[in-house]
DNA sequence: TAGACTCATGTTACCGCTCACGTGACCGGT
DNA sequence: ACCGGTCACGTGAGCGGTAACATGAGTCTA
């Protein structure tokens, strides 16, 4: 196909050099003369020579590229981490493989070649917990976890501050005057679930409104189970005035719901949601959410990871990253 | 980091063979006896041996890693698309680079890297000819377009049968009576934008009803460019009775801009969009689209690129893929 | 002006595989 | 018993870079 590339004994004979003072010049070595490098360089274009990058992980045992492995590449949010990962990456000329892995044992095919067979320099693990998949992430290999705390071991993580963002969401519901705030949960076996039915929690203790476990609802992030958790709280009777759902996919599912149910969506009942997708402003009505910047959390893990294989740091750093409340139609003032 | 790995002499030692029968064992050649191969896999499995991936590319000269270039990460169609792609490739063993650029110049950049530098065996476009992109394509280099028709040029193509999908779209309003059919499109500089108005003339044409420019928007696939579009015919002042959007996100703009204009979505006005994304049954109405299987495509390029770089047929294939209508709520009968 | 010291450049080995051959044991046919 | 042909395996080179060290010319010092 390619009509054999240049390399850089090419280049070396061309300029009338050794192929060791080739590499240093593309290497930007100071040792080499302003004239010599001059020459070289012109070699280089006639050529239209261009390093290759497996013959430079071959030789120094890097690879200059990065891994990132999440449940799927099509949700919003993940897709959004990935985004602003590989720009991050592309800017310290590493390039990334992303994959999916739905299951532990995907995962750990995916980790194996990843990291025993391609030798990627680090990996980043998005929701790492949403499963037992930890289990299967090398020791002493540069790890980033995104989107949960990291646990007992020592790996950095980012993510959202899942309390805060929770608390503050609930707040915002509190001060309109509600009292009956229910709450849709993700999976309870993710942090993320969990920090922020504590950030809810949090909130309610400090107004003083006891806390109802008949008002939480466990949810898997899909606008179905949104729609199940309204049902739910409608069979049961006593309806809540508000709804904080923990993702915007399940806020939608809770207000379309509401309309099955006839229920007006903020003036009966308000709607707050985490996110912000794109699409979250043509919602009917438009959704009250706290916005998360997730392309910021893909390039901050992308630092972190470039920090550890540079540095070899070890050190255990959990960033959390805020959130901004974004007030659309979606909540009203309630209460008795 | 690495307490360094074994390498294929390691093992060779360790089995009492020389490395090239290591390798062979591990290339699966038939000319190994039986014995010995279960004493390789042996030492293999004893040294927990891995082959480099690395190694392997310099020595055979392909890296067996696939490049997919999208003008961005997080819309959900390309989403998919690089999710099927992603899968399919590592059926075939391959990786795949996924990134982004957002405007020749990146993608210019980004192809000189991917193919100049990292050596991939093979190129997948999303969307060529969103701008003047295509023109920085390497000849002779394995490429398959998704999302556009391909040109002149003998490259390979796989997308939506967008024609048909428009004139199916259109027939079904049409067959619901309407006869004020408005069209939104995308950027009217994609092929696929075209080649959906072109199913919409079509369909239209066929019943017998004369093509009115006033009731075509040119919009930009994003849910805001929809609502102008409602606006603009609303502003215009005699209403269309439907309008077909050429992907769901301008479809729930029309329908948002609708509910503002106090317009009844399907009573006085039916909206039909394409894509059917997941949040799409969640609109209010859910909405009617046309389904497209877009993991499928993405397999589909794949599959198409490994029998390029394996066969190295070049012949130009076009491969159009259809849709599935679903109805839902946002379409109904309208008309005199 | 010899010797030590720089500095720019060349030489050689090596990274971990695969490829093209080379080699020796074994077999069967004449 | 000799020869050609398999078969299973080994040997050496090379993929395209980098790293470590060698070299030789020029500069500075005593």
């Amino acid at each position: 196909m390619n009509p054999s590339r240049p390399t850089i004994r090419d280049v070396a004979r061309q300029a009338g050099v050794s192929h060791q003072t080739v590499s240093r010049v593309i290497n930007g070595s100071e040792e080499v003369l302003p004239e010599t490098r001059a020459i070289v360089e012109a070699a280089i274009e006639e050529l239209g020579y261009r390093p290759s990058a497996i013959a430079r992980s071959m030789a120094r045992g890097s690879t200059h590229t990065l891994a990132i492995i999440s449940p799927n590449l099509t949700d919003y949010t993940f897709a959004s981490v990935i985004e602003g990962a590989e720009v991050e990456a592309r800017q310290h000329n590493y390039f990334v493989l992303s994959s999916s892995a739905s299951d532990p044992q995907a995962f750990q095919g995916l980790v194996d070649e990843l990291v025993g067979h391609r030798r990627v320099d680090g990996l980043i693990v998005i929701n790492p917990y949403a499963d037992d998949r930890y289990q299967h992430i090398p020791n002493n290999f540069p790890v980033v976890f995104v989107g949960a705390r990291s646990h007992d071991e020592n790996v950095c993580s980012i993510s959202l501050d899942d309390e805060k963002v929770a608390y503050e969401a609930t707040q915002h519901l509190i001060s309109l005057g509600h009292k009956r705030i229910a709450l849709v949960t993700g999976p309870m076996e993710e942090d993320c679930s969990q920090d922020r039915l504590e950030g809810y929690r949090h909130a309610l203790k400090e107004a003083g409104i006891p806390f109802d476990q008949t008002l939480v609802f466990e949810g898997d992030w899909s606008a179905s189970s949104g729609s199940d958790a309204l049902v739910d709280f409608v069979k049961k009777g006593d309806l809540p005035t508000a709804v904080f759902a923990q993702n915007d996919r399940m806020a939608m599912g809770v207000m379309r719901a509401a309309r099955d149910a006839n229920l007006n969506v903020p003036d009966q009942i308000s709607v707050i949601g985490v996110d912000d997708m794109p699409l979250s402003s043509y919602f009917d009505p438009p959704l009250t959410t706290m916005r998360q910047d997730m392309p910021l959390i893909g390039q901050e893990a992308i630092r972190k990871l470039m920090d550890i294989i540079q540095n070899k740091t070890v050190e255990q750093t959990v960033l959390k990253l805020p959130a901004q409340l974004v007030v659309r139609q979606s909540t009203f003032k309630g209460g008795d």
